[in-house]
DNA sequence: ATAATAAAAGATATCATTGTCTTTTATGTT
DNA sequence: AACATAAAAGACAATGATATCTTTTATTAT
């Protein structure tokens, strides 16, 4: 569904965001460990993320990754989604066509379409905040 | 969503299906040319297919692929992208976590499981017959 | 039998994604 | 000012998916 950079960088921001609302930064290698991903490759997905205001982050001693709260209430996985992955996912053709669109579809075009608008609505709909909050229930895990 | 491979394989279905409706069986070029998909690679999605029951082949002279109308009604999408893709699409977590199952779900989990199992039901409650059937509307597109 | 046709099989090549490593820049602490 | 910390940036490596090319096998027609 989504590339590994996407997962990586969602599980990341959700860590991030929870991280935040309890007040704290975190280092990239505390990320790569709550999330279990590489490091290494989960700071060039923190780059594309911070130079997308995704998230913000601080150089230096006590430096680190965060997220005002009030800018969770607004990012929704959506944005997240398209930083990483662009938005082929809400766009593209099930079967491959160059275009898709409802003037020459394809034969899986509006059986596929209606399914791409659920997960592009729940993905739009679903704020950081609403994961952040649903976090706190101990519920949720971010790794394996 | 679906790798280049399922998507090609997808089409190539298709299209066998609705010309073996025809009675005429067809050839890779014929395929490839009717999808616009590369040819070798096509052929071992071909393959792949014919390995697995999901189309039929002949060699020689007045060979080619086809698949039989009965087979053509009990055939859904599901066993075709199952042969190329696997079941990941299926039973992967939306945000890569290595198990996804409600005892240790990922924060997405739930709002993902949702739209995964729709996408699963319109895949398996779609047979190829319904789609070779709605291709002779002249509605449908196989390329661009 | 020979030649022609067409898929199967195997080997190889290309490319994008995924992943690592090193150097640089920014910031805070002593 | 010197040092330590931590992200940013750039170069490089490994992997898997995508794609091509060649050889083999099966079948038909002459
Ligand atoms: S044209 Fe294929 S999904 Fe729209
Ligand atoms: S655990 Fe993530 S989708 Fe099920």
């Amino acid at each position: 569904m989504f590339s590994k950079s996407c997962e990586y960088g969602l599980r990341a921001t959700i860590f991030i965001g929870q991280q935040s609302h309890l007040g704290t930064k975190v280092s990239l290698t505390t990320i790569s460990e709550a999330i279990d991903s590489p490091q290494a490759f989960t700071a060039k997905i923190l780059q594309q993320l911070t130079k997308n205001n995704i998230v913000n982050s601080i150089k230096g001693p006590h430096g680190g990754f965060f997220i005002e709260t009030e800018a969770m209430k607004t990012l929704n996985l959506s944005a997240i989604v398209e930083v990483l992955d662009g938005d082929s996912i809400y766009t593209g053709c099930g079967l491959g066509l160059k275009q898709c669109n409802d003037k020459k579809p394809c034969p899986l075009h509006f059986k596929f379409v209606a399914i791409r608008e659920e997960l592009k609505n729940m993905l739009q709909n679903t704020t950081l905040l609403m994961l952040v909050n649903d976090m706190e229930l101990d519920i949720f895990h971010l790794k394996t």
